[in-house]
DNA sequence: CGTTCCTCCTGCTAGC
DNA sequence: TGCTAGCAGGAGGAAC
């Protein structure tokens, strides 16, 4: 499932395989996959040729590409993943593999690029720039991220942990505020993006945090230390699999593959916890599997029955 | 307004 | 062996 540290992968195998060419011609299959779109399919295809991919962006989970077409203000192209969304540099003239939604061919003689998704959760639309909501109440970057602003399907989602805006501390008293529990929190992208399933249970893993507890009821250190082991463990997926993609690929289903070893609690159930030697547990939560050690993250005392 | 629930989709696996 | 039910889950929009 790609999250923060396998989107970044594909960002960083977009910047060097894509930027800087031509699009000449996109082919686009079914409706789904323009469904974010509004125009449709057969516009996007239209609008692509001829754009110019002038850089490779992200947030959260979100990617954009920068297009310069002809003739028409600077646009993003917005790919989103979904679940099992995938970016492949492939031969201009390879076969369509199975599930293969689009097909970007460069006005020059190399590789294509494609996307291709199984469950089809994820998406690509075009969407004009606009100014980066989150930017407004930063005043300490030193280099203003995004100075081009952001997609306009983009504006609702917080900024990640990896960002310069990124304000830890207004982060905490807006997590602590929420009624709501941690886990839920922190999968919330409006409130910190990047973060998937996978991750929110290993950080609160790593703080030693049940992810039941309500936000109003953890102390402010702990949900800023909470924050740090989400940005850390991120982190740490990124360096192992920023350097093990092939290089024909922009993606092979991102980092988690190779993160896999390091997973302490994420499909860890019956598994000893690393720290206690407890047995992890999984149980069900927000219609989502969870996983932690019931030791060192004790669950909450059980919550007045609501009626 | 904030929060919760439901749905989209396909491939794989567990269980009978 | 072959079938089905269940599970995986990101995100948007409906419902409360």
């Amino acid at each position: 499932m790609p999250e923060l540290p396998e989107v970044e992968v594909v960002r960083r195998g977009l910047a060097t395989h894509v930027v800087g060419r031509t699009i000449d011609r996109a082919q686009l299959s079914g409706d789904r996959v323009a469904r974010r779109h509004e125009a449709g399919p057969t516009d996007l295809a239209q609008r692509l040729a001829g754009a110019t991919v002038w850089l490779a962006d992200r947030r959260g989970k979100y990617l954009w590409l920068v297009l310069e077409p002809p003739s028409r203000p600077a646009e993003a192209l917005v790919v989103h993943l979904g679940m099992s969304g995938q970016l492949l540099v492939s031969p201009r003239d390879a076969p369509a593999a199975r599930h293969t939604h689009g097909i970007f061919h460069f006005t020059d003689d190399g590789p294509s690029l494609r996307f291709v998704d199984q469950r089809t959760f994820g998406g690509l639309s075009l969407r004009p720039l606009v100014p980066d909501p989150h930017l407004a109440a930063h005043r300490t970057a030193h280099e203003p991220p995004h100075p081009y602003g952001v997609p306009s399907s983009v504006g609702h989602i917080a900024p990640d942990p990896m960002e310069g805006v990124f304000d830890r501390a207004a982060v905490v008293r807006r997590i602590r505020s929420r009624r709501t529990v941690i886990k839920r929190a922190l999968l919330d992208q409006g409130v910190v993006s990047g973060v998937g399933n996978i991750y929110a249970d290993e950080a609160l893993w790593r703080a030693g945090v049940h992810g039941r507890r309500e936000c109003s009821r953890l102390t402010a250190p702990a949900v800023d230390r909470l924050l740090g082991h989400t940005r850390a463990v991120m982190s740490e997926a990124l360096d192992v699999g920023g350097t093990s993609f092939d290089a024909l690929y922009v993606n092979v289903n991102g980092a988690s593959g190779y993160f896999d070893r390091s997973l302490r609690a994420y499909g860890q159930a019956g598994k000893p916890c690393a720290r206690c030697r407890s047995t992890i547990v999984r149980e069900q939560f927000m219609n989502r599997s969870s996983h932690f050690c019931p030791r060192c993250q004790p669950a909450p005392r059980a919550r007045r029955v609501a009626r």
